[in-house]
DNA sequence: GCCCGCCTACCGATGGGTCGGTAAGTTCGC
DNA sequence: GCGAACTTACCGACCCATCGGTAGGCGGGC
């Protein structure tokens, strides 16, 4: 598949494809404010026009960028599970362990993101709630109101998320020291087996 | 206007101070790239060309920033501690939530750190190698060799430290649905009270 | 079967701005 | 009159974005 050659009739313009795949990883090499559309563009043997004629502004590309990686994120986390929810995190970190790139794009993007007027606040803002409620969803599922005897299951998916984020910036930094796939099986074993269902539950 | 004039000379290293202040509180904002020289200056009443003639370059300016806060960080969490080390972790979250002006500083140059080439890359490495260093020792003597039931200190360092971040960056983008405190109170009283102190402690 | 008008996909030139950094003063306190 | 603490004046680089092309494909009228 694949020889290209796609001209205008089909969809995928494959172009832009390869534009949004090559700005994510100039994205997370330099951060958002680090990266010029001209590198971007001499990436893929393109003018700094060139990318603009795809997307209007600097900008757009990071929304872009930001939606297809949450788009592809979210069909492999959410499909068919009808595991465990915590198993499915550890299954995560696993995968991304394998591929520091994408993890580093976040990583950078979301802290960037915290920095005065950046365009990409608004996405994180909303990606973390969304988040949040999802483990939510899953805890509650799993482990019950009661988790590791005090936690609500509130408290738990901030912490599981707060727990990703920050072993992966250690593991970013210091890989030879940092086992990230370890570390979040430490806290999920952690959760998992200090719990004791309440005595309100069934 | 000439008539702004706060007199020169004397109590040389005011300016130096001043300078170091207003650069924290601007790469806090901005992160250390999309910080210009000229933003610091103005916010002092200067040139850039005036920050200049005590920096050499922005990359030394940002190098003795986070010297600066190191030190001040360090000298007061690591004072007198009579008290337990989880106690004390506590107690810095409490300060924190006072100031997000410097836990801003610290999330987004940190992150930033991890982009190529970064100026801060070498320090933030150090600075949590020693971070975790400093949990391992603290809680290997509140809690012993086996906390929570199975983690070594070193774990419980990683994933303490990781919790401290990962709220952090989550507090910044929604301080209203984020309570930092308490959830980093929830972690740290998970750690105390699911633990079983192991048979082999004095 | 050919030309016309319109489409996408770019590139070159350029604008208007900002960047970090240098060089050469000027002002002021001692 | 010397040195510290600045300033003005610049420089070269790089930034994003716009404008105005050009090259080529495509459909339709005739």
């Amino acid at each position: 598949m694949g020889d290209v050659d796609n001209r205008r009739g089909g969809r995928a313009h494959n172009r832009r494809d390869q534009i949004l795949r090559v700005a994510l990883e100039t994205f997370a090499e330099r951060g958002y404010r680090g990266t010029s559309l001209a590198l971007v563009a001499e990436r893929i043997g393109l003018t700094q026009q060139g990318v603009l004629h795809y997307f209007p502004t600097k900008q757009a590309l990071l929304v872009e960028v930001l939606k297809l990686r949450d788009a592809e994120d979210y069909q492999r986390f959410d499909g068919g599970s009808d595991e465990p929810h915590l198993d499915g995190i550890r299954q995560l970190m696993e995968f991304n362990a394998t591929r520091p790139g994408v993890v580093q794009s976040f990583t950078v993007l979301s802290a960037e993101s915290v920095t005065e007027a950046h365009p990409a606040r608004d996405f994180f803002v909303q990606r973390y709630r969304t988040a949040r409620g999802h483990h939510v969803d899953g805890l509650r599922e799993e482990l019950g109101e009661r988790i590791a005897g005090r936690l609500s299951p509130e408290q738990a998916a901030a912490l599981l998320v707060a727990v990703m984020d920050g072993l992966q910036l250690q593991w970013l930094l210091d890989p030879e020291q940092v086992d990230l796939t370890g570390l979040v099986d430490s806290f999920v074993t952690m959760l998992r087996d200090s719990n004791v269902p309440a005595a309100a539950d069934a």
